[in-house]
DNA sequence: TTGATTTGACAACGATCAGTTTCAAAAATA
DNA sequence: TATTTTTGAAACTGATCGTTGTCAAATCAA
């Protein structure tokens, strides 16, 4: 008789009454903590490494160390450890994004770099974050869809309310924000994975350089737009 | 014994001597290219409804009405239905597009907005296209990697070659046609994408429109780079 | 030291699916 | 009509993998 199903939640669990022995010198929940964590880190080293769909429990077991009995103490199946991994790796973005920000001056442009050198320094220091947050992640299954959407529209957002900040009148022209914003946020990936796929061979101030012209240029063209009307 | 294992190539197969029985009214050949081409259209089907890896050669064959033995009369695996179907969307992308070009008044941006209207129009018209040559396929295996980005690679140059002519002194400025064509093919693909997503909700005059900005917001920029050259 | 608990290694079970084979019905030839 | 080819349906085989169970070694409490 199962007591209770697992959990997904990204936060470590917590054993319900019955505290067992300490090993090595740690608590039964925080053994299983640290497992829980084991298991995200391995899930991004073989999820990157191979892909979502070419991996599989003993894979990740191995990387990590332990036995398939502790797996399914942290999580149901598969697709429900890829969730937390993609979870953790977005987080680590979203943190390293924000003290970025916080550290920059407040213009637009100067913000608008320090974010885009956030990603970019993010996926270099390790690719397999691209593999499983950009790649995979949309191809995993029903359960995941909804989580990448929500993740892709937060981005895209954040960037809607830079450039609405920076030019509030685009709908003037037929412009939509949300489109932009979408195009911005493909264009950054895209530029990205293929940095990555060629091994990040060219540096990455060149890199930056040009995905932030991209920026830079849809802001001046709506800002040019009521002046210079051409096509 | 046998007599040698079958091909993968996106053009029908050919028979070695023994002309078979004629069925139905057709020869043995054309009884197979037939096969072959319901298969390929059977697996845009269901690669582009449940997604290359949730698919099973069993389904394919449902969908093409048609036995497994026939699946592996045209294809050693799964993998190369999905490459034959790749190949196939992608070319009929680029017939679909080269028309269109021919059709159109030779300015660059006429041409550029024939080109994505081409482009969105064919992924509305059936967006499992999109499913399986934008979301599956750098997920599939090795195999498929080098043809995605020889793809990639191929629309990439073709915008890196409207760019140049239009404005071929881009390296003055620290800015790489090749990033930058990158960055637009992923900001095309990505607003294609959400645009399926949410069911072609949006008009695609609209789409295309936006999109189209993007382009037009680059070339803009470049331009007025020499005369403007704030940071 | 003794006994209970935790752990790791691995066997075992069941389901799924790729790939092959069998067999009979349908359809063409002679 | 008799024979042969083609086809459709389904059974079969072997491999893989998720998931559970077993058992002994390691570790800790008493």
């Amino acid at each position: 008789m199962t007591v209770s199903k697992n959990r997904e939640n990204p936060a470590p669990p917590s054993t319900a009454g019955a505290a067992g022995r300490r090993y090595g010198g740690v608590d039964p929940q925080e053994r299983q903590r640290q497992r829980h964590a084991k298991l995200i880190e391995a899930g991004l080293v073989v999820f990157g490494d191979q892909g979502y769909h070419h991996s599989t429990v003993r894979d990740v077991c191995g990387q990590a160390q332990l036995t398939s009995r502790y797996f399914y103490e942290s999580f149901d199946t598969m697709e429900a450890l890829f969730r937390a991994v993609y979870i953790a790796v977005n987080r680590e973005l979203m943190q390293a994004t924000i003290l970025a920000l916080a550290q920059c001056q407040p213009e637009p442009e100067k913000l608008a770099e320090a974010a885009l050198r956030t990603f970019l320094t993010f996926v270099r220091d390790d690719p397999r974050r691209a593999r499983v947050a950009l790649v995979d992640a949309p191809t995993v299954g029903e359960g995941m869809t909804a989580v990448t959407d929500q993740a892709t529209q937060d981005f895209a957002h954040l960037i809607t309310g830079f450039m609405q900040q920076m030019f509030p009148h685009l709908d003037r022209h037929g412009l939509d924000h949300r489109i932009l914003a979408s195009g911005l946020v493909g264009a950054s990936t895209r530029i990205a994975t293929q940095w990555v796929i060629d091994r990040c061979k060219t540096p990455l101030e060149d890199v930056l350089r040009n995905n932030l012209a991209l920026f830079q240029a849809t802001v001046h063209y709506a800002r040019t737009l009521p002046t210079c009307k051409d096509v």
